[in-house]
DNA sequence: TCTCTCACTTC
DNA sequence: TGAAGTGAGAG
């Protein structure tokens, strides 16, 4: 492996790399000054207009190219930087004093999406990607005005089911597919002051949802294994990669930093809202929910009863005859449509909003799904106020759920360890997924980078959903309040710790997970250089690569590069050796070994097969729900000392080691990072890993037979059906036109 | 279950 | 005006 410098740097260019760590190369800038070669930059080769030369996906191409233009730290605008551009120095980190802030997230539209999440919100996905509605909108508060945020949202698995839609209710239906590759949505937007951020609605309504795994995804960043929010790589883009039939919970994040790259190590405080988990599909299942969609998103319009269009006028006589022959056929039944049937289709998800209005305030994901088991009676008894009483009896005494309900949904694991710094008893059964008034507050946790120290303090847990507030939970003043659970972990302390913090991994997590273990440090002369945009990551970033993938062009190369260099750099093989491997083979020596292909923050360009093969054995090599589910993590977080020095499997030059070179700034940290690294050891690393005991199964509080009053669904009622019909058929028959007759069954 | 096309809508 | 977002319905 050769660290030394190859290649003359071009001036100008290789600063445009600075805005993606300022705080990481000060000597470089610095020598660059005294017109001393950067000792191992590659050449970098951009065409006069090197931000041209980047294709980004639209969501990201703002944010990306703000980041190039680099103005904002360096003051050189990246595009403005002719071949002979005269070298600045760059300011060195300076840990920049921060207003502490304290945000709070309003779900906007909350009470559409509990209309949703009464009935057990479906969304569409398609392979081209579907819109969610309701939109996924936040009002953001408590920020630091002047600090910039970069705003995130991702979805998670909810737990490890796959659902059918049977009987007018979703049921387990098995355990869930293979976990499609993560991608996480940066809002537009970002980065923005907080004074920005507050002063309107965050919407978040262009993120798609689809199932087409082949979709074009944007950069991946890859996040240490020990990040406390996200694990692992994660896409970039505008799509977000769903199964269907599988539930989901959105995420949204918010994340103190003004520079998208330095994401892994940054402060993310997330916030869950309960009340939009739905149920993927790619074609609606429940009724309700195509009626409530229709009756609230303006394209749907054309569908709505109300109106002049033939579709209309259409529908309402269908709709009219329906009805008639619903009263004349099941007067006699003594189920409730709305009462029954409803409940009995959103069971699985009202239980899990209805821990959220608990004041007991200890709602669980685990309680989201029903047994297939489930008492009818139960169901069909089952309305708001019983369902409440219900859930203050499972929240003092189930510990258990279906053994689907895995002991490992992301965001019970998040609630559980959300709380525990606040030193609550830990429940292994029970999971906090909402704030004991979650219905007016999101689940909150935040992996801060800073020490447990004073961001514990003022964490939005000690004054939500923590123990004491726990036992006062109608202090909230209504609505507008907001009681969100906080974890914090500290990120940045890892950068404070040993010569090369956060570059290594404990030994004992080798294995782990996907990003676990190895120690791994690529150093940028591994790296064939592709885009502008690649290069720069690399030459510029150390361990950070970034580059475009997906639809972007002339990367092929340095992705097989890069990943057979990061698993020779793993595997402690010269990169060279692993460069010659085929793509395929590359892929599967990083994929098979479930090695840690970024140690720390990498940006990575990785083609859907990689992500996938990564996916894959990381899926195979952790156990499920640690795969599954990013907070597991947090129960298993490790003191943030585990960051062994880094080490480099190959000898490096002095004088381009990157020890001294590229991380300058790591080897030695600012001084104040240091003293809240010491804090992190004894940060909530502890928390205790669940147990398994909330794998029991726990009385049905739902109805198996919620008589569903879909004909199609009773068979018992075939002539009544073909009368039904009948009148449709007459219906259709009304039409002048021969309008796409609509299928005759209801 | 899923995908595609269609008619209709918003922006 | 046209791109893009809707659910319906056929296959």
């Amino acid at each position: 492996m050769n660290f030394s410098m190859r290649d003359p740097v071009i001036p100008g260019t290789s600063m445009a790399y600075h805005p993606f760590l300022p705080h990481r190369a000060p000597d470089f800038a610095m020598s660059a000054v005294l017109g001393h070669q950067p000792p191992f930059f590659p050449a970098l080769t951009l065409p006069p207009n090197g931000a041209a030369a980047l294709s980004l996906p639209g969501a990201l191409a703002k944010p990306i190219m703000d980041q190039l233009v680099g103005a904002a730290e360096t003051g050189i605008p990246f595009s403005s930087l002719g071949p002979q551009a005269h070298l600045r120095p760059l300011k060195t980190l300076e840990p920049e004093e921060e207003v502490e802030d304290d945000p709070k997230v309003h779900l906007e539209a909350k009470e559409l999406w509990d209309q949703f999440h009464k009935r057990g919100t479906e969304m569409v996905i398609t392979k081209s990607g579907r819109r969610m509605f309701p939109p996924f909108k936040v009002r953001c508060s408590g920020l630091d005005k002047k600090a910039k945020y970069i705003l995130l949202m991702d979805i998670i698995a909810a737990d490890d089911c796959r659902y059918k839609f049977h009987n007018s209710r979703w049921m387990v239906a098995g355990k869930a597919d293979p976990e499609m590759p993560k991608r996480m949505y940066i809002h537009p937007d970002s980065p923005a002051t907080g004074e920005q951020w507050m002063s309107k609605v965050v919407t978040f309504h262009k993120l798609k949802l689809t199932n087409n795994i082949s979709d074009k995804h944007g950069f991946t960043l890859a996040f240490p294994s020990d990040h406390p929010t996200l694990q692992g790589i994660y896409s970039f883009g505008t799509q977000t990669i769903l199964n269907s039939m599988h539930k989901y919970q959105p995420r949204f994040h918010i994340v103190r930093a003004n520079d998208i790259l330095k994401l892994p190590y940054s402060t993310f405080r997330t916030y869950l809202f309960p009340e939009t988990e739905f149920i993927a599909v790619t074609a609606y299942q429940n009724d309700k929910i195509t009626q409530l969609k229709i009756d609230n998103n303006p394209f749907a319009k054309g569908f709505r009863d109300t109106g002049n269009g033939r579709r209309e006028k259409r529908k309402q006589l269908t709709l009219q005859s329906m009805r008639l022959f619903e009263d004349r056929h099941k007067k006699d039944n003594t189920t409730s449509d709305e009462s029954s049937s409803e409940q009995a289709a959103f069971n699985c998800f009202a239980q899990s909003s209805s821990p959220a209005v608990s004041t007991v305030g200890t709602s669980n994901l685990k309680d989201l799904c029903p047994s297939e088991g489930e008492s009818d009676a139960e169901a069909e008894s089952k309305e708001e106020p019983g369902r409440e009483a219900c859930d203050a009896a499972k929240i003092s005494t189930t510990t258990s759920e279906e053994p689907c309900r895995d002991k490992g949904s992301p965001v019970a694991h998040a609630q559980r360890f959300a709380v525990e710094p606040c030193g609550r008893p830990r429940d292994s059964g029970r999971l906090d997924k909402a704030s004991p008034d979650s219905r007016h507050s999101p689940a909150t946790i935040s992996s801060s980078t800073r020490g447990l120290g004073a961001e514990e303090r003022r964490s939005p847990a000690r004054e939500g959903v923590g123990p004491a507030k726990a036992e006062e939970p109608r202090a909230l003043p209504g609505k507008e309040a907001f009681a969100p659970l906080t974890v914090q972990t500290d990120v940045a302390a890892h950068l404070g710790q040993g010569p090369l913090p956060g570059l290594g991994f404990a030994p004992s997590l080798a294995g782990q997970q996907f990003f676990n273990g190895h120690p791994l440090f690529l150093h940028p002369s591994q790296f064939t250089m592709g885009g502008a945009f690649s290069s720069m990551a690399a030459a510029g970033m150390g361990p950070l690569l970034a580059t475009v993938s997906g639809a972007s062009t002339g990367v092929s190369g340095l992705d097989s590069t890069a990943m057979a260099s990061a698993a020779a750099a793993a595997q402690g093989l010269s990169g060279a050796s692993a460069a010659t491997l085929p793509f395929h083979l590359q892929q599967h020596v990083l994929a098979s070994q479930g090695l840690a292909m970024a140690p720390f923050g990498s940006l990575f360009p990785y083609p859907y097969t990689y992500m996938a093969a990564a996916a894959a054995a990381s899926s195979a090599a952790a156990s499920s729900s640690v795969h599954r589910h990013p907070f597991l993590n947090l129960h298993t977080i490790r003191p943030r000392l585990r960051y062994s020095p880094y080490s480099i499997p190959m000898p490096v030059p002095d004088s381009s080691s990157l020890l001294t070179t590229a991380l300058p700034a790591m080897a030695a940290p600012p001084g104040p990072l240091d003293g809240k690294a010491a804090t992190l050891a004894a940060s909530p690393a502890s928390v205790a890993v669940d147990s398994g005991s909330e794998l029991n199964s726990r009385s049905s509080t739902l109805s198996s037979s919620s008589v569903s009053l879909s004909p199609k669904l009773c068979g018992e009622k075939e002539v009544a059906t073909s009368e039904l019909q009948s009148i449709q058929r007459l219906v259709s028959g009304l039409e002048a036109k021969p309008d796409r007759s609509r299928s005759a069954s209801p």
